[in-house]
DNA sequence: GAAAATAATTGACCGCGGTCAATATTGCTG
DNA sequence: CAGCAATATTGACCGCGGTCAATTATTTTC
């Protein structure tokens, strides 16, 4: 882990090699294998503990006031997973599991980013209609529409956080 | 593209390797990547053409008279998606594009896409406080997640169609 | 403390995607 | 048709993720 974190400072998570890896914390390939799946597995912890930094602060908030507290809030989140195109796409890999047993530190991670909306949005003057927790599946769902069209050449009109500031208002206070 | 199509049919798309599909076509390895990027690109073409092919039929549909109906014909369309997991990674990876040039089949279906539900939306007895662009965009983004979540072992409780339902029954009628 | 059972580690090896210098084919021109 | 340029094709080769039988280390048992 500690090799894996100093390649990904040094170099990035897409130049992350196994074999590097395994020089760096001087122990065979195998050995790898041995403690993670692959090397999505790996690269699950490394983004689960970047993420659950970046919603440690986020639970810190007691409610959103507006819709623009609620952007401004999300926007470390959003900008980690808009820097990087390779990042986002193990994200969104790992962001289900088949089968309970592989559930990863991203997917747990995200549950963790939907019960910190739910229990915020709770406290916040939006729509009553819906329950609070579907308002926070739809925050999520727009919050990474928002990402993957950031990536998209055709849709380089708006930045991310403009984007998701449209959808939340449509969508919290129709 | 027939020898892949070929492979498709008989193994499925996770089966495909470029190896056979150089041999079934009877030219070297190095004749295909003059042809395709990489494999994702031939992906985006087999699934591409999946795709135009259940928009054709949901191109025909002249507007949706409640959310049921909008559900019904879309599903499809998530019914393909949710089948291979897959095809909904290739799907999801070839989404967008970094660069106007490489933009493929797949991110065309979902601008085409796009495009026959706004039109469809406009004739609809749906909310108006918002553009039916906008609604279309909703509209999109709650079809990915939902086949996404059908994806993950935690939310086995309802399935694509029913999720769905839930979603846009907020988001078109709040 | 020896022997047996269990667990951890190793690295040669494999499969597959992708590259590229060499070679063959085609098209063009006088 | 010869000669040249442009284009298409080839397959040996590479990098990297992942495997697994063999080996070494550790724990358990009597």
């Amino acid at each position: 882990m500690e090799s894996a974190r100093q390649i990904v400072t040094d170099a990035g998570f897409e130049a992350l090699r196994t074999q590097d890896v395994v020089r760096r914390a001087q122990v065979a390939k195998g050995t790898f294998f041995s403690h993670f799946k692959d090397k999505d597995a790996l690269m699950d912890v490394l983004i689960g503990e970047r993420l659950n930094v970046l919603l440690d602060d986020m639970e810190a908030i007691p409610r959103f006031d507006t819709v623009d507290d609620l952007v401004a809030h999300s926007t470390p989140l959003l900008q980690f997973l808009s820097r990087d195109r390779f990042v986002f796409d193990v994200f969104l890999r790992m962001s289900g599991a088949l089968a309970i047993e592989d559930i990863g530190d991203i997917a747990t991670a995200i549950y963790r980013h939907h019960r910190i909306l739910a229990g915020q949005l709770k406290d916040s003057p939006f729509r009553t209609d819906i329950t609070t927790d579907l308002q926070a599946e739809g925050v999520q769902s727009f919050c990474i529409n928002a990402v993957a069209l950031s990536f998209c050449a055709l849709h380089t009109d708006q930045d991310v956080q403009s984007r998701l500031m449209v959808y939340l208002n449509a969508w919290l206070c129709p």
